[in-house]
DNA sequence: TTGCAAATGCAATCATGTTGCAAATCGTGC
DNA sequence: GCACGATTTGCAACATGATTGCATTTGCAA
């Protein structure tokens, strides 16, 4: 019999998200993908001592740039990283941002028409921006 | 005839809020009323170059732990203050920023319907957000 | 295997927000 | 009106989070 090595998912994800493979990304997406929580970029520094500290942003910026990755704000003005389910299209739906932990949900809602601007006005982008505390945060605060 | 010399609405304010009212404070409030959106500190430190940064952060965070002002962070992880007299509803609200001259306009067009969330999150903000470019940009850059 | 664009590591720098302490100020009691 | 004490201010230093420039290393495709 014979079993072909297995590239890991990640990696694939990686390919599949056209950027390189290295093993930073692989090893702040699988920290990610493992995290039940959004991580800051402080948790993933000592969730990973031997990266470099500017390595580990450039690497973050590069996931959220090739969509494996989503960045929020939370409470204190930190920027907060999860790992996106993927694959999924993100543009054309609705988000929802959790201001207390930071994470990111994905709607089922479609998002909303564009409205009608003034006339002269040229339309580039639309931001349908939910915020609010989730679930786990309500009750962990309650 | 005598005319009592009439304190400033705001000086009225901060004391009925029970702080001192200070020129610092007075000053800030103003602005933050006049204000169109929530402004960072940067923001208020260009507006008034006089101004102490140590103490316009500290007016700040007395304006808002006696309930005259609301603190939040933008998308780029910036505290931002707004009065909280000033019924301006930002939520809810339409906005259109031109992303050439970094103009603000409220859109009359009706805020979409809030979305369906999960069970247990608690809504705060909706924030429907356009961007592109305004009428005058579009005509200056024609 | 080799070449080259992309990614990394390091140092320096910026931006934002906080803390400690002496001097100035507000508001109260006289 | 005046003086006193608690708040507030201004300044300097510090802390943390994030970005930039550049030389070196690495992924990957020819």
């Amino acid at each position: 019999m014979c079993f072909h090595w297995r590239m890991s998912a990640t990696a694939d994800l990686l390919r599949a998200a056209g950027v390189r493979v290295t093993s930073g990304r692989v090893r702040v997406l699988d920290s990610l993908a493992a995290a039940a929580q959004p991580l800051s970029h402080a948790d993933l520094e000592s969730l990973l001592p031997d990266a470099d500290r500017v390595t580990l942003y450039r690497v973050l910026d590069s996931l959220v740039a090739c969509g494996l990755a989503l960045k929020a704000v939370d409470a204190r003005g930190v920027f907060r990283f999860s790992a996106s389910g993927a694959q999924r299209e993100h543009g054309g739906h609705v988000h929802f941002r959790c201001t207390d932990c930071g994470g990111v949900f994905c709607l089922k809602a479609v998002p909303p028409p564009p409205p009608k601007l003034p006339r002269g006005f040229r339309l580039a982008e639309v931001d349908y921006d939910v915020r609010g505390t989730c679930a786990d945060c309500v009750r962990r605060t309650a």
